[in-house]
DNA sequence: CATCAATATTGACAGCCGTCGATTCCGGGG
DNA sequence: CCCCGGAATCGACGGCTGTCAATATTGATG
């Protein structure tokens, strides 16, 4: 039921910052899919504002009553909530009533990173 | 016809890096879609390392031919080549008969700082 | 000019995705 | 125990997207 956990992406990517910059060498098949999947995930509009709004909110945590202004229904803000949360992006907790959620620090450093100035 | 040049974003982002790293403050409406078109082409295997193999390949450069070979047929490389043009990430030439692509570093620097490591 | 090689464009199609309304699940108070 | 509010899930639907085969375009070369 209560799968507030998830996917082997983060554990992989988190842990292990996965690769090299990207203008170093060219991504292997496996990690292009794995880093596809959070590229996706902050490919849409009301998805990267939802995460910018977590990331910018006190503390790198929101309740979602609070970011949940952004022109769509509840339930779809849960979807892409949900969505972030499977990329790897944020986590989630419950407090009583309401769920917070906060970004995965290492993952979007991982992120930037790759795109990275390099040397 | 030849339409190789492209949109705006690319003038918009490449000048003005665009935004405050995202966890200094939420994204604008207007900045977020500029964004998410990035993310978006980056957000696909295929696409994620052909941008790859060109930003890793001599001079940040590569012709079609060199990294045609990913699994997909041939139009559907010039398909995702496109998307990438479009999303300002990657600028296109033709030197004879061949077309070679290279990356947009401000842009992806851009991107970078984004994520980036906060203070 | 005819032909060839390298890319791009077109058209079609299946599957994914963002969205919503309705419903359900979960905690907290009366 | 019932009800209420916050959040997630379900089911449906239209539009977008990745893919291919076929064709067109462009430049080099004979």
């Amino acid at each position: 039921m209560s799968n507030l956990r998830e996917l082997p992406i983060l554990e992989t990517a988190a842990t292990a910052p996965c690769c090299a910059p990207l203008a170093r060498e060219p991504l292997t098949v496996p990690d292009a899919e794995r880093l596809a999947v959070m590229f996706k995930a902050l490919g849409d509009p009301v998805r990267l504002r939802l995460f910018s709004m977590v990331a910018s909110h006190e503390g790198g945590e929101a309740c979602v009553c609070d970011i949940q202004d952004v022109g769509v229904s509840q339930p779809t803000v849960s979807h892409h909530l949900k969505k972030l949360r499977e990329a790897g992006l944020v986590t989630s907790e419950r407090r009583g009533t309401w769920v917070f959620y906060k970004v995965v620090p290492e993952v979007t450093a991982s992120l930037a990173g790759l795109l990275g100035q390099e040397g």
